[in-house]
DNA sequence: ACAATAGGAAAGTGACGACTTACCTATCAA
DNA sequence: TTGATAGGTAAGTCGTCACTTTCCTATTGT
């Protein structure tokens, strides 16, 4: 839905772990936790990283895939591509007949 | 600034009110108020659609132009094609998991 | 087996945001 | 001027969200 994807972009430390995942794809959430903290100086618990993997992953900007312990995650464009047609297209199909 | 558009698009409500602007430009007000209720059903008051159009123009999404007792108020894409381009990468083949 | 590692799932708190109510200013028509 | 229209602003309420704390499960190494 594109009301996930937009409240899911609506939080700065998401849209700093979606730029970590195009710098690196497949980071597990240590990885993440670690890199943001510094080289963004971000001092937030790993739960609460955790969180916000759920959020980006519930909105489909963000695929995971188990493996053993660890869980890598995997950046997904694809709703965004979404979300940017439905203003800067004006004569494109819309939902709304 | 890129905080602002994002936080702006986070609400359903705004992401309706660019959607009356991409299908008309140059509304007023009072004239998205009834759009937004006879078409989408919204029951918000004026206040309420004023204190988002408020946001929208803070974020450059929306630009206004006042003309005696009016106000019209136009859309700007501008700023949603610098969000996308942060995270979808230029060079990336079509079918890539 | 045991401990360390990687991750998950609660409840609780504090702050921010959306909305209403109420009141106020400015412009136009009679 | 008077009244109607178009818009602006402030206080207050209520819900949501981000974050921490605490505790729990699963996998790996020795």
């Amino acid at each position: 839905m594109a009301e996930d994807v937009f409240k899911a972009l609506a939080d700065p430390t998401r849209r700093r772990i979606l730029d970590e995942l195009v710098e690196r794809d497949g980071q597990t959430l240590f990885e993440i936790c670690a890199r943001l903290a510094t080289k963004h100086g971000l001092g937030l618990t790993r739960q609460a990283i955790g969180q916000h993997l759920v959020v980006l992953e519930s909105a489909g900007l963000v695929r995971s895939r188990r493996q053993g312990r660890y869980k890598f995650h995997d950046l997904n464009t694809e709703p965004l591509e979404l979300i940017v047609t439905r203003w800067l297209r004006p004569d494109a199909p819309e939902g709304t007949p």
